[in-house]
DNA sequence: ATAAAAAGAATGAACGTTCATTCAGTGGGG
DNA sequence: CCCCACTGAATGAACGTTCATTCTTTTTAT
């Protein structure tokens, strides 16, 4: 096992702790077990346990752009790649839900709402502002501000994801068609 | 001060400190300095610090319910008393963001995992579930499983809650009805 | 009414545990 | 033989909880 995948092990071995049992129920030492090193190991790949959690979860944003930029409808309607974009991240999330209850852990963080501020009030638009900038410029959305839209598009379905990870409905395709139009809905003008 | 007063104290400790800095950045210790008692006190109230915990949850939820009974619409139309459901949450949320966060705090927690999976298998209906339940009924809103009906109706104000306390825009009373209408267009029939 | 005694509440130092982090030691590759 | 990635026991800080002690209130006896 070269230096990569002992890293790779490291940061595979933390998403499944902290979604399993949150960042205060993961110890560094069980972290290093499950990954196969040491305790001390950890910390020749990670400055500090804040570095390693960080550094996960950029590793899981990576992974997740890149799979939504896969088959991104550059050239298609708005509403096409909204659609893209919902579907595969409630595919994504639904079928890795250590992934999905990683991100949760972290967006209730003081790392996550540090992360979320930034990038809120930098502007650098991701993805998604990108969606909301073009379909307000084509008159198809309500004229609000870019964090109403997002809680109005991306809210339900984070809560959908989670409540079929946590087994209190089953999300199938037609319900999950029906979820992406529903928000649309409470967003699209008229 | 008697012993309700300082039981109250506690709890409101309990909240500011949670709220602020999560469940793990507000030792026992705390607390028991900003409720100006000593640590051992909390003890003679509490068995332990899970159980403040929830008891400080509890209160909550208690009169959160009862702000929303205040002049609850009765004998109105199901859009009524969803309008004023969500019209007193997110006033009461935006008002005390305090109380919200820590019940992000709480639903975000092995507590509030367990609670809330309490309260959806078991059969007793919330307020949300019989609005849910009567709309459906009169064939207002489209059939979908009830924690779907939530996540579209519901995700979205948490989340704008939480962007207008952490400053990201600002909710007036215009963009509030806006998102309300919105969140009932996701989920109305047609 | 007053003092003595009992009961109850509150205190905060101390305890045992757990954790992130460190570092002296180990062993395999160059 | 040396180097350095790696190890895991050691370290000290921080935590929840306990408990012997002190302070306050209530009850009893005179």
């Amino acid at each position: 096992m070269d230096c990569s995948e002992k890293r790779a092990a490291i940061i595979q071995a933390t998403l499944e702790l902290v979604s399993e049992h949150g960042f205060h129920g993961s110890p560094v030492a069980m972290v290093a077990e499950r990954a196969g090193v040491a305790a001390g190991t950890i910390y020749r790949y990670f400055e500090s346990k804040d570095v390693l959690i960080s550094a996960a979860y950029a590793d899981l944003e990576e992974r997740l752009l890149k799979k939504i930029l896969e088959d991104y409808p550059k050239e298609g309607a708005v509403r096409e790649k909204f659609s893209h974009l919902a579907r595969v991240l409630v595919t994504q999330w639904i079928s890795s839900p250590v992934e999905f209850r990683f991100l949760e852990q972290f967006h209730n963080s003081p790392y996550g709402i540090a992360h979320r501020k930034e990038k809120m009030l930098g502007g650098n638009q991701d993805l998604c502002g990108k969606i909301f900038a073009e379909a307000l410029e084509k008159g198809l959305v309500k004229e609000i501000p870019f964090p109403m839209f997002f809680a109005l598009v991306f809210g339900p379905l984070i809560y959908i994801c989670r409540d079929h990870i946590l087994g209190f409905f089953t999300l199938d395709d037609s319900l999950l068609q029906q979820a992406i139009d529903g928000c649309w809905n409470a967003v699209k003008l008229s």
